[in-house]
Order: structure tokens, then sequence, then C-alpha cells
DNA sequence: TTTTTATATTAGGCATACCTATTTTAACGA
DNA sequence: TCGTTAAAATAGGTATGCCTAATATAAAAA
């Protein structure tokens, strides 16, 4: 079996695109606050169980194993997110750190009754699509709020996961998964906008609004 | 923070009695299924952090706070226990194994949560008393099945719960918490015993009777 | 009291997953 | 083309939690 460890660095390479295209040592070290030493090393050991190629100088890849394994530890981190909020009654900042633990002792037998209980969810509370329990997702053609143009509106499909202070923000604008939202004005220069949500006006950092896809409307 | 491996040894202590009177190095090592040495090396770090008193050749024995964090993952364990029977259908013959792992990633909200959820259950569902959240637990007065006396009646207390086969056994003949059982003969020299469970007669070995507490009726 | 035996400890290793310091590589600009 | 530089690899080391083999201890039997 995989240990947590190596469950961690697929989910990590997975998300930064490593299953496309090769990904650099120091990006995955930086994402996993590890040394790029122990990246090297890891990178090397997945190879060795054909979970993903790796050429040194080059990057690491996952392989078609390491995809599916991946996604599945992807899928049961948003399984439990969605049990943490929906069914526990956490608010959407809390649930990442506990749902990254739980995901790695989670035997496909509970994956399956969570799924059930939980009523099939297509997404986490954030947004993310809920990979299928064969290891596929399907992942909805998306841009920036901030490549909107002025008088543009959008749906939200999803935020980012892990930044706690954010998504506390987020919470207090409205900005959520579903929400409506409609760009007044962008400053230039990455400047920040104005977006209105629902009935109400806010200024929004461009660094911030880069980072929440939504749907054309 | 303790790992993964020092709950387990905590918990194993606890449960074979280390809580109140030194326990050999060897009891241990079988019931973990680690070498002794290994079990003596761990005896001497428990020590350290203060968990355990250990003295060579003698036992170790939990301090106050390595009950207290025992009984903190008991909790857990049958928390998680009552969710996988309850809320996800599992059969009690499935569910050690999964608490086994989630006990060790269970924060002290998701547990206060998850007991909310649960409405505050009192045992887990082979039975056994939930500690409470202050680290308190209390342990009805029980005697094995095989200790009744021709003729005498008792209700089922609990049972052993990390014994898949058994409980599927005593699943098959009814025998489970709450349940009451009459005792019609007992052979002699720890023979096989004569039980009346609802409107059936059933044999029953003495070793597995032994493993069953009941309260007299 | 001495010997035997069961139990436990010590000694020495191994795998995992980290680290820092050093060396190598590859890419880029002069 | 040849240095310079940034990134990555190698070398060597640590802590945890296991292991087996050898040794020591304590209790029981002779
Ligand atoms: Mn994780
Ligand atoms: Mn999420
Ligand atoms: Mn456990
Ligand atoms: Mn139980």
């Amino acid at each position: 079996m995989a240990t947590q460890s190596t469950e961690e660095y697929l989910e990590a390479i997975y998300k930064l695109g490593g299953e496309r295209e090769p990904l650099a040592i120091s990006v995955l070290a930086e994402r996993l606050s590890v040394s790029s030493p122990s990246v090297s090393e890891m990178a090397r050991k997945l190879a060795e169980q054909g979970l993903a190629s790796y050429e040194p100088y080059k990057g690491v890849t996952l392989t078609a194993e390491g995809q599916a394994r991946a996604l599945a530890v992807i899928r049961r981190h948003r399984l439990w997110e969605r049990f943490l909020t929906d069914t526990l009654g956490f608010s959407w900042d809390q649930v990442h750190d506990e749902a990254c633990r739980l995901e790695h002792v989670t035997s496909p037998l509970v994956e399956e009754r969570l799924a059930e209980f939980l009523e099939t969810p297509q997404t986490c509370p954030h947004g993310h699509p809920m990979p299928t329990a064969q290891g596929k997702v399907t992942v909805e053609a998306a841009r920036p709020l901030s490549a909107l143009e002025p008088g543009q509106r959008g749906v939200v499909l999803w935020v980012p996961e892990e930044k706690v202070e954010m998504l506390q923000y987020l919470t207090a604008l409205g900005l959520k998964p579903q929400a409506t939202v409609q760009v007044e004005a962008v400053a230039p220069f990455q400047g920040p906008l104005t977006v209105r949500i629902g009935e109400a006006w806010h200024p929004l950092g461009w660094e911030v609004a880069s980072q929440i896809m939504v749907r054309l409307l």
C-alpha cells in the first residue's frame, strides 16, 4: 500500500499539473514544504513503484496508475470535506486539514458508503469536482474572475480550498460556488476589480479575483 | 503530539489492565504483534514522555496523563465504530479495523461534533462503554456468561470487539448487547454451556461464553 | 543453594522520510 | 564559446519504529 507520505506527493503532483507534463522538483518542494532533496528522493521512489516517471533534471510526471491513485485520494478528501460541512456542520475554512488526514485512512468500502450517505455529491464544499469511484473527473471549462470584462457576469465554480483566511473573507463577501457575480470595473495594471455580488458592490484585489474560477454567463 | 504508534501502545496498555498494575512486556508484544525488544524500547520512550512508568523486568503502567490519552483514543475509536454501524450501515464485525485507523486522525473538534451528531452514544456497537470527553469511563459490574449457574439469566453487556469470525458467529446466535440469555446447563471441566437466547437453545463453547460479559438478572 | 528456564534487555540493523552541506548539471548571457 | 547562475542531484546524517541475535536477569525447580 502507498504510505501517507506517498499519497500526499501523488495528490500534490496531480494538482500541480504533473498528470500532464513534467513537474519541477522545486515546485513540488514548495507546495509540500519539504526540501528539494526530499522531493528528488521521493520522485525516484515513485518511479520505482511505477506511479510516476522521473527524469533527473527534467521533472516528475504521473503514470496512469499514479493518476488513478491520486484521484482516489482526492475523491476521499472531497467526500470527507462534504461530510464535515454537510453532516457535522463545520465551516468550509475548517475542513481541509481534517480531510487531509482522513483521506489516508479510508478504505474503498468506507469511501463507497460515505458517498452513498452523502447522496453522491458532485463537488466538494469549495466547488471542486468529485472524481468518480472509477477514477474519472470532469473539470468544467472555467476562467478566473479577473479575466472578465466590465459588465460580464459569471457563476462561481470553485475557489482555493487551503487558504483559511481567504475562505473566511470570501464567506463575508458571499463569494461561494453557485453565486452570481458581475464585474463592474477593472483597474489597470492588475489592479482591483469592482464586483457586484447579489445586491452589494465590493472592491476585490486582482490577486484574489484571479483565484476565483467562474463560468461566464 | 503522540504518534499513531504511541497511541496504539497507550490503548493496548489500558485495555490490558496496565492502567492499574504493571503490565508485562510480553503480553503487550503479543497483543500488538510486535517483538518484545520493540515493546521494551517503546516502554522506555513512554516513560520519558511522562505517559507511563516503566521499571525494567517489572513492567509498564500508565500515568494519569497516559490514562487520559488512552481514554481519548478509545473514545474516538468507539465513536467512529458507532458512526460506521449506525450511519454508514456497516456490520459490527467490519468496524474495528476502520476505527483503529480513524481514531488517530481525529481532532478534538471532530470528536465533539461526531458525538453530537450521534446523539452522545453511551456504548460502542459491541457494548463497551464510551469514555466521556473529560476522560472518565464508567464500567458496569459484569461477569462472564460462563460464570452463570444453570437456571440463571443475564443481559449481555459487551462482547469482544476485534474477533471478526466470533462476531459473525454471535450475530447468528443473536448474542448482542441488551439480549437476554439464560443458562440451561453447563458441562463440567470448562465444557460447553447450553443457553437459551430468545426462544432458541444453543450449545456454546466455554471459551466463547467466557468472553461474553453479562449483568445477572 | 545451585541450576534451569522463561522473560526481558541490549546490541546492532533496516526502511521510511525527513534534513543540511556539497557537488553536479543545464541553461543563459556575455 | 565560455563563464555564471539557478536548479537539482548526491553525500551524509537524524528520528521513528520496527526487526533478529546475543546477553542478562529473575523466578522456579532440583
Ligand atoms: Mn493528506
Ligand atoms: Mn475542497
Ligand atoms: Mn489504531
Ligand atoms: Mn467496539
